[in-house]
RNA sequence: GCUCAAGUGGCGGAAUUGGUAGACGCGCUGGAUUCAAAAUCCAGUUCUUUCGAGAGUGUGGGUUCGAUUCCCACCUUGAGUACCA
C-alpha cells in the first residue's frame, strides 16, 4: 500500500471538522493555554508559503500542549477593515464587504488544507457588526475615563465631574491637555453645561483635538509619512500640504510610563522590548522657564513672554549662549522684533515647504534666524539670544531648547554655523573642535553655584535653585506621541458619535452597533469630506435612538453623525479577548471566559507590529484593566517573531539590444539585461524550461521569437533571494505544494528550512527531502502486504532511538527550535529502518511525537495501528533516561586540542586508566613523534587531550 | 549616527552548560535496478595534499589543556529608528 497524501489529508481535515476535535471549552479541569496567532487581512492575492510559517509553529506548540495535558485555545480570524479592500472598491464600485467576504473564503480554503487545528468555531473578523459593536463599545468607554497620575490608573469621568465640583481642578493630578485653565469648585459649578463639556474633553482618554496632518487634496486624504515620496503622494504624485484637522486622538501618553515599566514583566524578544522601549522614549530631566525681555518696540502687555524648555542637562545651565525655537513655535511671531519680522517671516515659510520627514533626513545643513528678541537667564541675568532653527522639532518636548553648544553637538554646529560664542563650562576640556556629551566624566566649571559638581551632584542642584525661584522643575519627558484615533476613510468602524453644536456625544451602547452606511462611491466628497459624507442616511434621533435619513437633521431631535472611521488597529488591539468568548451578545466577554483564559500565553506573529498593534494593544489592555473589565495587565505573556520566508528569484539575461538570451554562464563582459522569469519553470538545477517559458499564459509572447543560447545543452538561469512578492515572479503557492506534495509536507519543510525567527530563502526543490521523509515513514509502518506493525519486543535500539527522539524532541518544541526536530525525525526513521523495527511499544508512541509536524500521517498510521480516536488525545511519550545509558565511549583523542582519532574505551574506566590506554596507544606514539607530552587531561565521559 | 540581529561547505542549516565542526536535507558525482524514464536503493561529497598528513566556523588579538561557543577591537549584511534637546 502507498503513501496517498492527497486522500489521507483531506479525509482527517473532514474528520476534525466533523467531530470538532478541536473545539476548545470555556470550562476544564485541564490547566489552559492560549495559543495565538497574529491574524491575517484577507488580501485579494491569497496566501503564499511565506504566510502560513508562523501558523505553522503555533500549530506545532498547540497540539503538543494539547498531548501535554492542557486545555488549549488556538483560535483564527481575520482583521477584515482595511485599505486594499477600500482601494479595489473605489476602482470597481464593488462593495469592500463583498471582496472581504471573497477573499477570506479563500483564505480560510487555504488554511483548511493546511491541517490547522484552530477551533473555527470561534472565528472573529473586525468588520462584522457583531465584533466591531464591542470596539464601538471600548471607544465609548474610552471617552467616558480619565487618567490620574498620582494612582497611574484610569477612572470614570464621573468621578472627575465629582472632584471638580467639589475642589476645582488645581488638586487633580490627571493625563489632560496642555492648555487647561484652573478652576475652583464655585466655578466649575457656575459652568454652562456646554464649557463643561469643553473642559472634560480634556482629560478624557479619548478626545477631539487639532492635528496637523499631511493632507492630500486630490485623494482627499491624510496620508502617513511614507506615503509620502518627496512632497507628492506616493499613489498618483499629487501634491501634500501640512493642514491642521480636528481629530479624535487617545491618550496613549497617559500609559508611558507603565508601557515601559511592563515590559520587565513579559518574555519577549530583547529586540522586541527595545524597539518599544525606543518608542516610549523616556528621558529624565527639568523644565525650565526662560522670561523673554521686555522689548521696547512692543507694547507691555506683549512684552511679558516666558520660554519653556526641556532639558536633560539643566548641569549644563550656566553653558546656556542661546536659545532655539521651532518654526512652528507660537511665540516666534510675538517675540520677533520688526527689524527681523521679515527675514523671520521667510525662514518660517521656507522650512513650512518641507515635509517633516525632509526636514529630519537633512541633517547636515544648519539654517536658523535670529528673532531679535532675547531672554534673560534664571540666574546669571545675562542676556541670550533667541532664535529660530528647524533643527527643533515642534512635536517634540515644548518645542523649544535652552542650546548648550559646548555639551550638544546640534547646539555646537548651529552656534559655530552664525557665529555664537561657545562657553566652556567643562573642567578641563577641549572644545575647540566638538561638544562634550560625556556625562559619565564631567566636571562642571564657570558655573557659579555648580562649581566643581559632577553630573549628577550639579543636575541635582540646579534643579533646586530652578524650583526655589520658581523658574523650573525636575520633569521626565516622553517620545510618546497621542495617537491619532480618525481616518478619512469608508472601510473601517464607524465612531458611535453624534455631534450637537459641534460638542461629540456617545451613543448609548444598547443602540451599538452603529452600522457603516451605504455609500454611492468610496470617494471622499467634493468638499472633502470623508466618504461618509456621501450617505443619505447618516444622522442620529434621539428621540428613536437609530440612524436616519440626514434630511432630518434639525439639531434639535436628529444630529449629524461622525464622519471620519477608525484606524486599523482599533479591531485588533482587544481581538485576543473576544476569542475567549466570541458569541456573547451582551458583553464584549464574559467574567467567566475572561478569568479563565487570562490572556495570550504564546503569541506569534510578524515583527513589524513592534510599535503599532503591540503597544496599541497593550494600551487598550491597560486601561481595561483600570476600569475592571479584563483582568490582567499584559495582553501576551510569551511573544515569537516570525522570520519571513524570502523568493528566490530567477533571471534570464538578454543581450543588450537584441532578442537573445544567454545562459548564465555565458555572460562573462557581454552586456545584458537581467529579467525576472516565473520561478516554476525552473528546475533544482536552475534550468530554465524554455518551452513552458514561451508557452506561458501572461507572458509566453514576450519570449515567442526570443533566442536562448544554451551551455551544455541547457539554459542556466541567475539566482537571487528577494522579498517574496508577485512583482518579481518568485512567489510559490501553497496549493500547488499541497497538491503535490501534501500539507504534511509543507509543514515539516517550512519547519525544516531554519530556525523560526529567521528570515530564510524558500527553494521548492528541497522539499522532496522531507517528502521523501514522509514515505520512508510510510514504508516503516505499512508493507506491500499491510501493516509491518506488531507487538514483537522492542529491542535496546529500538528503544533507544525512541528515547533519544522523545528527549530531542520534547527539548526543541520548548524552546521552539522547529528545525532540528525534523532532523530528529529523519535520523529516527532512518534509524529504525536499519534496525527493521516493526514493535508497537515504539511505533506509536513515535507517531505522537511526529503528529504535532505532520498531523494528517499521524492521524491515519494511528488510526491504522486500532485506534478509534484521534491521536490528539493521546498523551505525549514519557522519556525514559534508562534507555540511553551507555556502558562504553568512544573517546576523542585530541593533541593540543585537535582531535586525531578516536579509542572505544568502557564508560567507567578510571581517570587513570583512561590515560594509561591512551598512553599505551600506537597511534599516541604516531602523534607525538618522540616528543614527551607536558600535561594530558583526561575528562571520563568526554575527551582526552594530550598537550605536548 | 544609535539600537537589535546575524556572518559556518555549492545551498538551507546542525553542534542547547567551552570538549569529535559540518548532524539532517538539497544539489552534485559514481553505481545498482530498468528496454527507457520516473521512483527506489547503495557509495562518495569542507578545502589543500607530496595521500603521510595539514588547514579550516567574517578579520585581528586575548582567556583556556581545549573556543563556532567566552572577552576586546574591527569588517560585512539585514532589520528597526532618528536633529528627541
Amino acid at each position: 500500500m502507498q503513501y496517498h497524501f492527497n486522500e489521507i489529508e483531506a479525509k482527517w481535515q473532514k474528520y476534525w471538522a466533523e467531530n470538532k476535535t478541536f473545539q476548545a471549552t470555556n470550562q476544564s479541569d485541564k490547566p489552559k493555554y492560549y495559543v495565538l496567532d497574529m491574524f491575517p487581512y484577507p488580501s485579494g492575492a491569497g496566501l503564499h508559503v511565506g504566510h502560513p510559517l508562523g501558523y505553522i509553529a503555533s500549530d506545532i506548540y498547540a497540539r503538543y500542549k494539547r498531548h501535554k495535558g492542557f486545555n488549549v485555545l488556538h483560535p483564527q480570524g481575520y482583521d477584515s477593515f482595511g485599505l486594499p479592500a477600500e482601494q479595489y472598491a473605489i476602482q470597481t464600485g464593488q462593495h469592500p464587504a463583498l471582496t472581504t467576504e471573497e477573499n477570506i473564503k479563500t483564505y480560510r480554503r487555504q488554511l483548511d488544507q493546511i491541517g490547522f487545528s484552530f477551533d473555527w468555531s470561534r472565528e472573529v473578523r473586525t468588520s462584522d457588526p457583531s465584533y466591531y459593536k464591542w470596539t464601538q463599545w471600548i471607544f465609548i468607554q474610552l471617552f467616558e475615563s480619565w487618567y490620574c497620575k498620582t494612582h497611574q490608573c484610569a477612572f470614570s469621568i464621573s468621578e472627575l465631574e465629582k472632584l471638580f465640583s467639589e475642589e476645582g481642578n488645581a488638586g487633580v493630578n490627571a493625563a489632560c491637555d496642555d492648555d487647561v485653565e484652573y478652576f475652583t469648585a464655585k466655578e466649575w459649578n457656575s459652568f454652562s453645561s456646554d464649557k463643561k463639556l469643553v473642559v472634560l474633553l480634556k482629560y478624557r482618554l479619548t478626545y477631539l483635538a487639532e492635528t496637523e496632518v499631511n493632507w492630500c487634496p486630490a485623494l482627499g486624504t491624510v496620508l502617513a509619512n511614507d506615503e509620502i515620496v518627496n512632497g507628492v503622494s506616493e499613489r498618483g504624485g499629487h501634491p501634500v500640504v501640512r493642514k491642521k484637522m480636528t481629530q479624535w486622538s487617545m491618550r496613549i501618553s497617559a500609559y508611558a510610563e507603565r508601557l515601559l515599566q511592563g515590559l520587565d514583566t513579559i518574555d519577549w524578544t530583547d529586540s522586541l522590548k527595545e524597539s518599544q522601549r525606543n518608542w516610549i522614549g523616556k528621558s529624565v530631566g527639568a523644565s525650565v522657564t526662560f522670561n523673554v525681555l521686555p522689548n521696547v518696540t512692543l507694547s507691555a502687555d506683549e512684552g511679558s513672554h516666558k520660554i519653556d524648555v526641556f532639558t536633560t542637562r539643566p548641569d549644563t545651565i550656566f553653558g546656556v549662549s542661546f536659545m532655539t525655537l521651532a518654526p512652528e513655535h507660537e511665540l516666534v511671531s510675538q517675540i520677533t522684533t520688526p527689524e527681523q519680522k521679515a527675514e523671520v517671516e521667510a525662514y518660517i515659510q521656507a522650512t513650512a515647504k518641507r515635509s517633516e520627514r525632509d526636514r529630519m533626513a537633512d541633517v547636515k545643513t544648519i539654517s536658523g534666524v535670529f528673532t531679535g528678541a532675547y531672554a534673560e537667564h534664571p540666574f546669571s541675568k545675562r542676556l541670550i539670544p533667541i532664535w529660530v532653527g528647524d533643527y527643533v522639532l515642534a512635536g517634540y518636548g515644548t518645542g523649544a531648547v535652552m542650546s548648550v553648544p559646548c555639551g550638544d553637538q546640534r547646539d555646537y554646529d548651529f552656534a559655530k554655523h552664525f557665529n555664537i560664542p561657545i562657553p566652556n563650562i567643562f573642567e578641563g576640556i577641549d572644545i575647540s573642535e566638538e561638544a562634550y556629551a560625556d556625562k559619565d566624566n564631567t566636571i562642571i566649571a564657570n558655573s557659579d553655584f555648580l562649581n566643581g559638581m559632577n553630573y549628577k551632584k550639579a543636575t541635582k542642584r540646579a534643579i533646586f535653585e530652578l524650583e526655589q525661584l520658581g523658574q523650573g522643575e525636575g520633569k521626565t519627558n516622553y517620545r510618546l506621541r497621542d495617537a491619532v484615533f480618525s481616518r478619512q476613510r469608508y472601510w473601517g468602524e464607524p465612531f458611535p458619535v453624534y455631534y450637537v453644536n459641534g460638542m461629540p456625544q456617545m451613543i448609548d451602547k444598547a443602540h451599538l452597533p452603529i452600522r457603516l452606511p451605504e455609500v454611492e462611491k468610496y470617494l471622499p466628497t467634493e468638499t472633502g469630506e470623508p466618504p461618509l459624507g456621501r450617505a443619505d442616511v447618516w444622522a442620529w434621533c434621539t428621540e428613536t435612538n437609530s440612524v436616519v435619513a440626514n434630511n432630518k437633521i434639525n439639531n434639535t431631535t436628529v444630529f449629524p453623525l461622525e464622519l471620519n472611521t477608525m484606524p486599523g488597529w482599533a479591531g485588533s488591539s482587544w481581538y485576543f479577548f473576544r476569542y475567549m468568548d466570541a458569541h456573547n451578545d451582551q458583553e464584549f466577554a464574559s467574567e467567566d471566559a475572561l478569568k479563565y483564559w487570562e490572556n495570550v500565553d504564546l503569541y506569534i506573529g510578524g515583527s513589524e507590529h513592534a510599535t503599532g498593534h503591540l503597544l496599541y494593544s497593550r494600551f487598550w489592555v491597560k486601561f481595561m484593566k483600570d476600569r475592571g473589565f479584563v483582568g490582567v495587565e499584559e495582553p501576551f505573556k510569551k511573544l515569537i517573531n516570525q522570520g519571513m520566508i524570502l523568493g528566490t528569484s530567477a533571471f534570464v539575461y538578454r543581450e543588450d539590444g537584441t532578442n537573445k538570451y544567454l545562459s548564465k554562464g555565458l555572460i562573462a563582459d557581454i552586456n545584458v539585461h537581467p529579467i525576472h522569469v516565473k520561478v516554476q519553470y525552473v528546475n533544482a538545477s536552475d534550468e530554465l524550461d524554455i518551452e513552458g517559458l514561451k508557452n506561458d499564459g501572461e507572458f509566453g509572447e514576450d519570449f515567442k521569437d526570443a533566442e536562448f543560447i544554451l551551455e551544455d545543452g541547457v539554459y542556466k538561469v541567475g539566482r537571487d533571494v528577494e522579498k517574496m512578492s508577485k512583482s518579481k515572479y518568485n512567489v510559490v503557492n501553497p496549493d500547488a505544494i499541497c497538491e503535490q506534495y501534501g500539507a504534511d509536507s509543507l509543514r515539516l519543510y517550512e519547519m525544516f528550512l531554519g530556525p523560526l525567527e529567521q528570515y530564510k530563502p524558500w527553494n521548492t526543490a528541497g522539499i522532496t527531502g522531507v517528502h521523501g521523509f514522509l514515505k520512508k515513514l510510510w514504508k516503516l509502518y505499512v508493507g506491500e502486504n499491510g501493516l509491518n506493525v506488531d507487538d514483537s519486543e522492542p529491542t535496546k535500539d529500538n528503544l533507544k532511538t525512541l528515547h533519544k527522539t522523545i528527549k530531542k524532541v520534547e527539548e526543541d518544541i520548548e524552546n521552539f527550535s522547529f528545525n532540528t526536530s525534523v532532523s530528529t525525525f529523519m535520523i529516527a526513521v532512518n534509524e529504525l529502518t536499519t534496525q527493521k523495527c516493526t514493535s508497537k511499544q515504539v511505533l506509536e508512541p513515535l507517531l505522537v511525537l511526529l503528529s504535532p509536524y505532520a498531523p494528517h500521517i499521524a492521524e491515519e498510521l494511528y488510526s491504522q495501528l486500532g485506534h478509534n480516536k484521534s491521536i490528539s488525545t493521546a498523551p505525549f511519550p514519557k522519556f525514559d533516561e534508562s534507555h540511553l545509558v551507555e556502558s562504553s565511549k568512544n573517546y576523542p583523542i585530541s593533541f593540543n586540542g585537535k582531535m586525531r582519532f578516536t579509542l572505544e574505551l568502557p564508560m567507567d574506566m578510571s581517570k587513570e586508566d583512561i590515560e594509561a590506554a591512551v598512553m599505551a596507544h600506537e597511534k599516541t606514539k604516531e602523534q607525538l613523534q618522540g616528543r614527551e607530552p607536558k600535561k594530558v587531561i583526561v575528562v571520563p565521559g568526554k575527551i582526552v587531550n594530550i598537550v605536548g
